[in-house]
DNA sequence: ACGAGGATGCTCT
DNA sequence: GAGCATCCTCGTC
């Protein structure tokens, strides 16, 4: 099976199989004529219409068309008027379900994240910083990371342990234990 | 190390 | 007009 084979397969599962097992795994963007690459270390699940979390649970509207589509649609939105945040359709198309990707640490062009990010440290620890370092915007919602400029790949390392916790910044079903981390050994 | 507060603009009610 | 799936800076410990 390819790469991408695997990785849509991967995608076509429920969201919540799904989030834990993009831990370890990289996002490569392609923008601007620069590879950025980053591993995957925390990520969201969403659950659309069972979760009043989801930008989805009330249903499809101006903002969140893209969750609407195939699994691998990247729904890139503005968090605060000022971030941009991306996560990654699952499940089949017309199921809003997404993940959030929250944090990452650099593989690839790191000196390009740094700049990017106008600091050297905590480049990619965060969702806002994740597609600031990566160079992802508005005008990536709605494309595949299965074939765009915005991809995910499998993993380059053993990704290590994953811990589900509670979710960030939410308030609303702010209990389930839905956010998967990167746990390091010591 | 940690917490409070402000910036900022779009989305949906 | 309220409410954000955030980040940074500056204060305190």
């Amino acid at each position: 099976m390819s790469d991408t084979a695997g990785v849509q397969s991967l995608l076509a599962g429920h969201v919540l199989d799904v989030a834990p097992r993009l831990i370890g795994m990289r996002v490569r963007t392609e923008i601007d004529g620069l590879r950025t690459e980053v591993m995957l270390t925390e990520v969201e699940a969403y659950a659309g219409a069972q979760d009043p979390a989801s930008h989805a649970y009330r249903g499809r509207t101006a903002r969140n068309g893209a969750m609407f589509g195939p699994p691998g649609t990247l729904y890139v939105y503005r968090s605060y008027g000022i971030h941009w945040c991306m996560n990654i359709v699952t499940g089949e198309r017309g199921l809003p379900h997404a993940v959030l990707l929250r944090g990452g640490v650099p593989i690839t062009g790191e000196d390009t994240m740094v700049r990017r990010r106008g600091r050297r440290d905590h480049v990619a620890d965060g969702p806002g910083k994740l597609t600031q370092a990566l160079g992802v915007v508005g005008d990536h919602d709605g494309t595949s990371v299965l074939d765009g400029p915005v991809r995910l790949l499998p993993g380059v390392a053993p990704a290590g342990d994953v811990t589900a916790t509670t979710r960030v910044g939410i308030t609303k079903a702010a209990d389930r234990p839905w956010r998967f981390v990167l746990v390091v050994a010591e």
